[in-house]
DNA sequence: CACTTGACCTGTCCGC
DNA sequence: TGCGGACAGGTCAAGT
């Protein structure tokens, strides 16, 4: 589920509610969904709570990282207790049958880590070892260094892969899933059946900005929550209401009033205008 | 090497 | 109402 604005909405929220935390105890209720010995990081403070693409970290005293991957259906929700209240509660008790992992802090504030379909998994490293985890990513498209140039290179790299799923590629390009990738091409114009080699410099351009836009978008109204997703309080996010193509199969496109066509790319449903996108 | 497909899981929705 | 099949935001491994 998550793609990059949405652990990045994660991010946001945490790093409000969690830094300086004491880890208490780590309960693991799904043995697969956490990896290394959890009973190193009981006694560590959280020091700093990062994103690289679609990954979330937790930074520990001791040199330890807790290191997230959500994957479809992975939740992240904090729950901090007052006069015996969780102070929200918009996904309801907690645990529910989907709850992993529960981190618990000194205060009796807690970490939930949800995750239906069991794809999702926590890590717990020694901080050294981020890098060897990560290196594989290309760029982060929402800093600095992602320029047309960088983009337009990187795509290259696939010539014969259609431009929707280079997008995907998280070598290329770190942090875009299925729905940003729909959303990219439809802002840049662009069928996303056409090969890369097909593109020109315009195109490239296009695209470039269109893959901004969306997670710069999806940043903004707190992510997209198609079923599972919600923010580190348990909220929804509100991209999809401004979606343009994405789970709008044969409602009118909001530019052209065409319906919008659904295929398969790669493998994955994909959404397009056919009169917008060339 | 470039690219495609299936597997990993559970739940929901849709047609019959 | 029940049953079977398709599908779901991601990523690997194995296949062509």
């Amino acid at each position: 589920m998550p793609e990059l604005p949405e652990v990045e909405t994660i991010k946001l929220g945490l790093e409000k509610s969690i830094i300086g935390q004491v880890v208490q105890e780590v309960d693991v209720l799904t043995s697969k969904s956490f990896q290394g010995d959890s009973q190193k990081a009981c006694s560590q403070k959280v020091l700093r709570v990062w994103r690289r693409a679609k990954n979330l970290g937790i930074d520990l005293s001791a040199d330890l990282t807790l290191l997230f991957h959500l994957k479809m259906t992975g939740q992240v929700i904090y729950q901090n207790v007052i006069g015996g209240h969780p102070t929200r509660d918009m996904t309801g008790q907690m645990p529910n049958k989907s709850t992993r992992v529960i981190i618990h802090f000194a205060d009796e504030s807690k970490l939930f880590f949800n995750d239906q379909r069991k794809f999702g998994w926590i890590k717990l490293i020694s901080s050294g070892e981020v890098e060897e985890h990560l290196k594989h990513l290309g760029p982060e498209p929402l800093e600095d260094g992602f320029t047309v140039e960088v983009f337009t290179q990187q795509l290259q790299r696939r010539p014969n892969t259609p431009v929707k799923v280079a997008l995907l590629d998280q070598q290329l390009i770190a942090g875009v899933g299925n729905i940003y990738a729909c959303e990219a091409c439809f802002q840049a114009g662009i069928d996303p059946k056409r090969k890369i080699s097909d593109l020109n410099t315009e195109d490239y351009k296009k695209l470039h900005k269109g893959v901004v836009g969306a997670l710069s978008s999806g940043v903004k109204h707190g992510g997209s929550s198609k079923s599972h997703y919600v923010n580190a309080a348990g909220e929804k996010g509100y991209f999809l209401d401004y979606a343009y193509v994405y789970n709008r199969q044969n409602d009118l496109c909001k530019i052209c009033q065409t319906p919008i066509s659904k295929i398969q790319l790669g493998g994955r449903g994909t959404y397009f205008c056919t009169q917008c996108q060339r």
